[in-house]
DNA sequence: ATATTAGCTGACCGATCGGTCGGTCAATAG
DNA sequence: CTATTGACCGACCGATCGGTCAGCTAATAT
């Protein structure tokens, strides 16, 4: 009897401010911030304009505060699985559930890559970068795993490794659509396989094997040169 | 004396137009479409506004017209080398030339990244991915000459590779200055070294050796694991 | 010499932009 | 009961938006 009615006047955020958010989310990850309208929100949130305003100081103000938002829900990457799980294993649950991630929450993810891509006003491109680092650095911290354990080269940068994979998965993500119409590609639609595929080919290297030695890093190898 | 002061009223793109599509090339690609008033133009091109709309029939048009000459400015990937010359030089040679094509001629890139990415126009998106896969197609193809010459894997998808190649190339472009700001980070700001370790690791495998063959595909490996 | 045309402009248009203001309404506090 | 407060609204504001129009000028065609 105590706890069946409640009206419940501000849950948390104001509910009213909850609806500003999310149509403006779902505006400007569709259209980007200057090709949406203020008047554009308030009709998708079913609230009138001067409410906007009540609850947002400014246009630039409510992007902020959907960019924050956005970037709050984006789930922090936790380490998966124990230890003696095969290391290619391991990466390749990590990176398919990031961009399961991603195409998922489609709304928050194109809002953050854009505001990683374009220059935008400072303090939305830091939140964005705060979230794209906090992934980076893990991605990293997990490769040098790997080489630690002696399953990843020693003489490789695991921060090339680390933006060669996340470069992969946003790529992927940003032209899904486009790659769909190129006969050579058969993976578009299937994102999970596409990471297997990526893993697969930089784990194993896509080059047939000609020289054994992994040490052996920048000699200009030369086979077949008919030259000097 | 024939030919030294000519007046030339209409150098093949009437010079005014010109200036006006150089303006809007600028200014489009630096703040997107929706950003851009023709004001901005008109004052940036030093004509009227009205002269905006003499030259084409509306805003559209003009950024059409600004994407048409973008992507006929894009260079055609030509064939580099002859073909003793040995095939990772050759792929390093094209990547890195495309990655310091796209950061020489930096404006018409990220309008052509841009119309990739968001959805644009129809026909200005059109543009952009015949553009695009022009250049994919041509990857694809000199991957499918390493196999055909043995030096790449064959149970491995060009066209995958193909796409990890160039989202590396455009993540680099487009982040760059985002990956200056990483502890993590020391090729930033040296994309043919960047270049170099991505083909470097791409094409020997990040993994250390553990199985010879090349056609073991799938199979997932296990070292050093403890259960069963 | 005259008509036509292209390049170009300032003045102007209705619509829409981000933002303000005065006020209504319901809930809570005293 | 009244006072206060926060959510909310319609009406309105000046500025700017994309776009129009009448007209000027200089070159070309006839």
């Amino acid at each position: 009897m105590a706890a069946h009615k409640i009206p419940v006047t501000t849950p948390s955020l104001a509910e009213g401010a909850r609806s500003i958010i999310d149509a403006a989310e779902a505006l400007f990850s569709e259209k980007g911030f200057a090709a949406v309208s203020l008047n554009d929100v308030a009709e998708r949130a079913g609230v009138s304009k001067a409410n906007i305003f009540h609850h947002f100081e400014s246009k630039d103000g409510l992007y902020l505060a959907v960019l924050r938002s956005a970037c709050e829900s984006v789930p922090v990457i936790h380490d998966l699985a124990s230890k003696d799980t095969p290391y290619k294993e391991r990466l390749t649950t990590f990176i398919r559930s990031q961009l399961e991630n991603m195409l998922r929450r489609e709304r928050v993810s194109r809002l953050i890559q854009r505001e990683l891509f374009e220059q935008g006003p400072l303090q939305a491109k830091q939140l964005a970068e705060q979230v794209f680092g906090k992934n980076f650095s893990y991605l990293v911290g997990l490769l040098r795993e790997g080489q630690a354990q002696g399953e990843l080269r020693e003489d490789i940068d695991p921060a090339l490794v680390a933006t060669l994979l996340i470069s992969t998965k946003v790529f992927f993500f940003e032209t899904r659509h486009v790659l769909r119409h190129f006969s050579e590609v058969d993976f578009a639609d299937e994102p999970a396989r596409y990471c297997d595929m990526v893993i697969d080919a930089l784990l194993m290297g896509i080059g047939t094997r000609t020289q054994p030695l992994p040490g052996a890093l920048k000699l200009p190898r030369r086979k077949k040169s008919k030259e000097e």
